[in-house]
Order: C-alpha cells, then structure tokens, then sequence
DNA sequence: ATATGCATCTCGCAG
DNA sequence: CTGCGAGGTGCATAT
C-alpha cells in the first residue's frame, strides 16, 4: 500500500469520461495495482478510482503538461476494458508506504438472509397457527422467501425485504400469480414484510389482497435470546 | 484529512454488526469527520467505515483492552442512527495530516442521457422508416424515454436501459397500458431497448410482445463520427 | 425533505 | 464463470 497526498488534476476514460481540475488529493494505490483517489469529503466513494487488476506506470511530462507545472504523469491501465486513467501530479506533498498483508476479512451478521432464518424460525408471530413449509421455495422465475400455511391449511408466500419497496410488491404478485396456478397449492394469498414498508408499496399491496407486516428485527431476535444485545 | 497506518482491531454496530481481527490497515479521517478503514486489496469499497455525519473521539484503554495490546480506543458515532464504528488501536506505523481544501468537482458525461440521444437521432437502427416523434414523451405516470413511428405510421414506446432488468419491462408496460388507452395513438408496440438485456427481462417482455434490442454505444457513437475514439 | 432510479456501482452466492 | 439480487449501498434528480 502507498498513499500519496498531492496536487494533481485526474482524467478517465472508459465506461464514461470524467475531468477533475487540479487540487490537493489524496492517491492510495493498494498491492493489487489498484488505485483510489479521494477527497477531503463525501462519502467512501472516490472521487476517482482503478478497479484491478491494473497497471500503473509512471512517465516524463511533454512540454505542455510541463509548462502547465505538471513533474509526473501516472497512467493507470486496464488492459481488458481499455479503461485509462491519468493522474497529471503538480506536486507531491507526502508519501509513505507499507506493506499491510493480506487482511484476515470481517465477520457480517444482520443482513435480510438472518432476517429471513429469524421470521422463518417465528412464523407464529403472523398469526396463530402458521408453520413453516420452506424457506427459498423454488420457482420458475425464482425463489419465494419462504413458502408457510396458516392454521387453516391454506398457503401463503412472504416475500421478505430490509426496505419494502414497490419493486418488492411486484415480485411478490409475480409469484403469487405463479403459485396459485399450482392446483396442489392454490389458493396461496401473500404477505409483504419487511422492517419498514413505503407508503406507496403498502398502497399496491393491499389493493392486490397482499398482507404487509413490518418487522421488529430487534424483537424476532429477542424471542432467540432475551439477553442478546449489541454492547 | 489524516491517513493513519496503523495495527488495529475494527468493531462496527449498526444495521448489521461486524468485527474485524486486528492486522495493519490504512485509516482515512476526512475533514468531515467520515473515517474509512481500507485493507491493501478489494475495489474502492473500504473494510468499514462511518458516513457522515459523525464525531471521533479518542479514549485510553481499559484494563483488558490494554492486556490485549491496544493502546488508543477510537470511538466514531453517529448521533442519529446510533451506529457505532470501534477502532482499537495497537501500534501507530505512521501518520500524516494535511488540509486538502475543498475539492472542485468532477465533469461526467455518456450516461444513458446520451444513449437516449444517440437512439433518437439513429432511431432507423430499429428498422426501415422509423422516425422519432418526442424525446420524453410526457404521461401521467412519467415521461417514456421515446416515442416513436414505424414505416406503416404505428405508434412505438421505447424503454431504454444501460442494463434491462424485470423492472425495465414492468415500467414500459405500465406506459404502454396507459398509451393504448389513448385513441389517438392506440395501438402501441413496445420496444426494449439497453445495452444488455438480462435473459428474464427478455422472457418477460418477449411474453408480453415487447421486442427487445441490445444497442451497441459505441456502433451508435459511429454513426456520429466515424472518427471519434477514446485516445 | 422525500422518493425514485442510476452506478466506472461492489460484493457474495447459486447455478 | 456468469447471472442475479442485496447493499451500513452512494448519488443526482424530480417531486
């Protein structure tokens, strides 16, 4: 790893073209080639970047680059996509290098995945009687979260979002439409869950029959564990 | 701005928890207060890090944490979600600090705005005699990206994508409900048109009877300037 | 301010 | 390897 702190103007070219005048910036260019030039704001995202693998060389300026007060030139290449990125460097203001090693990697938990294996594990918290059939129930245009029966018998598919949005309302109906062609099955009626559910999604759903529920994450994991906290 | 290099364990609490071994990483401090934490590989994404708005503070270890080796607790919160973002310092490898100011900008273009530009004024790439009639063609619902003629004078909507997905189709398919309801233009054919068109997306519309065209940007570009090239 | 859609998205997983 | 969906998505634009 390298970071470079310097003023320099970058070009790029590729899916789109991009200039950024010159300012002071700073340059990190990792082990794999890769290169990432950020500011002093926004968020994670670079301004600028090089995803590997890539190949950095470094080269004279001509004359006009050099009468602009550029000393280097970094070009960054991508030899499958023709991607280019050129660092125009004014002046180098610090460098420091260090080799990290390889990182160990992290440790995720909390995603919709977990939400799902909680709510499947819980269904009882849609109503009294309701049981699991199958998480990831395979269809043909893809798999229904999980796929349950309420007391009666009758099924019922729950698309399961973090965000329900109208997209998630419209995947649901596709495969509501699907399921309930399946003599075996129909009549399947839907619920929608997610932890917080758009205006507009619950509009659609409840216009189309399709039950929304919105999810306590912090409450379906409780029912694990009472004493689990975060700190 | 300050880039830190440095032996450190990360904890993040947030939408999802995430804990990271302690090996050396690069830790970026923008002026804003956002902290990135990158290891020497992946893309631009760092490891962890804290959006904006937040506050770092720094504070000594407690006894177990300084039996561990650490020897500074950084803390970055975020006042309003509650996210918390742990940085357990080891060892300082080195540090650098300098104001960056704020960054100009950048100038973008080839976006799907000049996809859409390029399709209309190569609308005969769809076949014989067509002819583009409005650009944004304004409804209820929002603005279809094309409206189009045939050879025979038929009405064409056409949706374009960099990448057609499902939600492509569904949206040219709400406008061509809504379209066919007009006297005046009824009846009106779809066609889907993007860079890459996923294969469901394809079986959907091609079940609905919406034609779908890949377009080829830089083919499109041609027709422009035979002479245009990056570099 | 909120909602909607794109992204040089990145990332992980399943077929 | 490719396709597909989710993201602590970020980000701009229209409403």
């Amino acid at each position: 790893m390298r970071v470079v702190i310097a003023k320099c103007s970058v070009d790029y070219a590729g899916r789109l073209t991009a200039h950024l005048p010159t300012a002071d910036r700073v340059l990190m260019i990792k082990a794999d080639g890769s290169v990432l030039v950020h500011s002093d704001g926004g968020s994670y995202k670079p301004l600028n970047w090089m995803t590997p693998p890539c190949t950095l060389s470094v080269s004279e300026p001509d004359e006009d680059q050099r009468a602009a007060g550029f000393t280097e030139i970094w070009t960054v290449t991508q030899a499958k996509t023709d991607d280019r990125l050129v660092i125009s460097i004014a002046e180098v203001i610090s460098e420091t290098v260090h080799d990290l090693g390889v990182d160990p990697g992290l440790v995720k938990d909390g995603v919709e995945a977990h939400l799902q294996e909680l709510l499947a594990e819980h269904i009882e918290s849609l109503g009294t009687g309701y049981q699991t059939v199958r998480r990831e129930y395979m269809t043909a245009i893809g798999p229904v979260d999980i796929l349950a029966k309420d007391a009666l018998g009758t099924s019922v598919a729950i698309e399961i979002k973090r965000r329900g949005g109208i997209d998630g309302v419209e995947q649901l109906t596709r495969y509501l439409e699907l399921l309930n062609r399946d003599p075996l099955l129909s009549p399947v009626s839907g619920v929608f869950a997610a932890q917080e559910i758009k205006p507009q999604a619950r509009a659609l759903a409840e216009d189309r029959g399709i039950r929304c529920v919105v999810l306590d994450y912090d409450a379906l994991r409780g029912m694990d564990d009472p004493e689990t906290r975060l700190f």
